[in-house]
DNA sequence: TATACTTGGTTACATAAAGTAAGTATATTA
DNA sequence: TAATATACTTACTTTATGTAACCAAGTATA
């Protein structure tokens, strides 16, 4: 019984997308850019730990841009690269079967 | 500064589909009905334990049905609900973003 | 008859990932 | 001087996952 290899850059995008946390962050930063705190605060039980690691995994892929503005106190921004915003369309249709599928009890 | 509430069931959708290996099984099951050792043999370094847990879950979530057949050995097949098909889409929406936009090295 | 094999798991244990809370550096304000 | 703020780190605990062995039921093989 042969088994089908999953194409490498499909395997990759699946392993950025379903880690814990991941998607979630791009989902955030589609309302713009943003920074550490309001991305912490406005995702609820993600530590501000995992929340570096992972805007630091999201812009080693490219997917976001961390911008430093020095001011005082710094400020830093994270905002969706192109890569980061060809995402959209994929969060429009979880959101659409989320809507047609899912019932809250 | 206000902070957005996330739509629950968008909330709930991204809970079930970014859970480690939960996507990456639901698209095996695309390409048809098939038992737990093919699913687990299909998928590099998914453990057999985790993917009782995850057939579970998903069959509790009705985004997946299991068969049992009382043949000797027994048979049992795993396979997509409606709403578990309603998900093809946003599998070819991440092959075309990982074919526009992921490199291999 | 005894042994081994198959399927679809489960169990016990070890390791990796994530959560919690406190701490750090730099600078400003009270 | 003490307190506040931002953007993180660090040490420690808890949870999740991976590994390997095991189990029951029913053949098949020696």
């Amino acid at each position: 019984m042969d088994q089908q290899e999953l194409c490498p850059k499909f395997e990759k995008a699946m392993e950025i997308l379903s880690k814990r946390w991941t998607a979630l962050i791009v989902y955030q930063l589609l309302s713009g850019p943003q920074r550490f705190v309001r991305i912490e605060t406005s995702l609820t039980n993600l530590s501000g730990k995992v929340l570096s690691e992972r805007l630091k995994e999201l812009e080693a892929e490219g997917i976001i841009r961390r911008d430093v503005y020095p001011e005082t106190p710094v400020r830093i921004e994270y905002q969706l690269t192109e890569k980061g915003l060809a995402l959209a369309p994929l969060f429009e249709h979880i959101a659409k079967w989320s809507h047609d599928w899912i019932r809250i009890s």
